[in-house]
DNA sequence: ACAGAAGTACGACAGTGGTCAAACTTCGAC
DNA sequence: GTCGAAGTTTGACCACTGTCGTACTTCTGT
């Protein structure tokens, strides 16, 4: 069956703190809570653009969902991403938004140069 | 003279998001932070509730100096810290709010148990 | 049934960063 | 000027974690 596959999703509200920033420090990983952010649609964990190998991808993965980040499920052989957006939003406010606007903001200078 | 001891201290706006994150992950630092957060007037290297050496506190105090979240000035042999709360809002809008609210609730939360 | 695609699990390895002790510097007080 | 208080610097050590290759599992298509 499927859904033996389908790995633990813990409440945002019970992940620590440090758990949270310990899964957005990793700058992989940061990359694909902003690819989710700006997709409209899920994502295969194939379909990311990183440049890592798929057994590092898989750990990035993991600590993502377990610091409540991102919600996974299976669809045939391609596992699927989303972000928990509202939830974790209600755990942690403003944190998701700040780090993404902070990242964006980034980004935008440095295509300025 | 006293200026010479007087460490640089980057505009905030020029840290990257990287090294902000690196600083706040560190539980340490992440209590001199709230520590600061809460008070009314600049404490000293020496007032905090750490537990840890004296070289290691000033490692932490550096790192969140380079990060542009504390500002570090001499009294005497003492060197006096403070949060520099509306630079660092203005270069990461919501970014230390979020997290010193995060971190209140969980000792809150820590509290009730 | 078989082959291939998509991920996961497991070790192993290497770089990083937090930690401390010891030696040093700087300032204030006596 | 001397001593002690307050921090800094340096070097070494250790635990953690990001990384990868390999082997394994599960599903889809043919």
């Amino acid at each position: 069956m499927a859904a033996d596959r389908i790995p633990p999703h813990p409440d945002p509200r019970d992940v620590p703190l440090q758990h949270v920033l310990e899964a957005l420090i990793e700058p992989a990983r940061r990359s694909i809570v902003e690819q989710l952010s700006v997709s409209a649609a899920p994502i295969a964990c194939g379909g990311f653009d990183l440049a890592v190998s798929k057994s590092t991808a898989t750990h990035h993965f993991r600590v993502l969902r377990e610091a409540g980040l991102i919600r996974q499920y299976y669809a045939g052989t391609s596992r699927m991403n989303s972000l928990r957006r509202e939830e974790f939003e209600e755990a942690f406010p403003g944190l998701l938004e700040a780090v993404l606007e902070a990242s964006a903001r980034e980004a935008g200078l440095r295509g300025l140069v």
